[in-house]
DNA sequence: TTTGATTGTCACTAAAATGGTGACAAATGG
DNA sequence: CCATTTGTCACCATTTTAGTGACAATCAAA
């Protein structure tokens, strides 16, 4: 299956703004954190903005979240850097004139749609917080 | 996130085997009906007979199911084509001076192994029956 | 105000995954 | 024997991803 790291380093990323006063957290700090690139981090900050997550502005340091951690789900996170969200893809155009082909799509988009929701729910019933109460105590500085 | 069809192919594959009799349902026949090349359907039938839940042998035209389609789930099927079957992946090598980075690893782990889990028990719940009684009886040929 | 640091963004790259395609040996069955 | 089919290989174009250098715009501190 296609797999990406994004929301597991926008998911860091959010746990270092919430844990770290803004002055300490510029994308180079971050991208140490991460072990990346700089700008990585700018790109997954960029997605996270527009979806409303954190504020952040050209030349200020750091960025901050606009929700406390307890109100933000790794649903949210994940829909902010997945643009794509959908975990299975159907393929194109089956055969309309063979039984199965011309049925095939409504019942698998049935199906994956399940498993999607399934999915999410689990994704939106962890919170940023509930991320960040696995770390250690000293971890939240 | 990176999606393929090939979960969806090869269930649309299996349906076509457990719905018509063998010596119609060759790799040209089923490529018409997914509406793709032969080869492809060959390289999925492949996956699907290392996992055990079909027979095909060269020169001997379509396959045979190992077992009812009512005890097929969707996460053998998942399984048998996804040679890579984890949904998210976590960043290498987080900055083990960092507080947050030595430990967020564990943390993702965790989130994450729930969050496949939701995703695989609702493949499991479904069986190839299922998505077969989902299309029309007609197709039932 | 000047200077240095930082963000936002662009373009380019390499690597990997994916699906389509042609080719062909081996096996099948009439 | 011969036409058909499977299993498999190699190759290709496309897409996605992450890493990287570059640079204008912005900010903040001296």
């Amino acid at each position: 299956m296609m797999i990406n790291s994004r929301l597991a380093v926008a998911i860091h990323i959010m746990v270092l703004l919430a844990s770290n006063p803004r002055e300490t957290v510029s994308s180079e700090w971050m991208a140490g954190s991460v072990n990346t690139n700089p700008v990585v981090i700018r790109r997954i900050m960029g997605m996270l903005r527009k979806a409303g997550l954190l504020t952040s502005s050209a030349g200020k340091t750091g960025a901050e979240l606009t929700k406390d951690p307890s109100d933000i789900t790794l649903l949210d996170i994940f829909k902010a850097v997945e643009p794509k969200d959908e975990l299975f893809s159907i393929h194109e155009k089956p055969n309309p004139a063979c039984p199965v082909g011309r049925n095939i799509q409504s019942a698998l988009d049935l199906t994956f749609t399940r498993v999607q929701t399934a999915m999410e729910e689990e994704l939106r019933s962890q919170s940023l917080q509930d991320v960040m109460n696995m770390l250690s105590p000293k971890s939240i500085q």
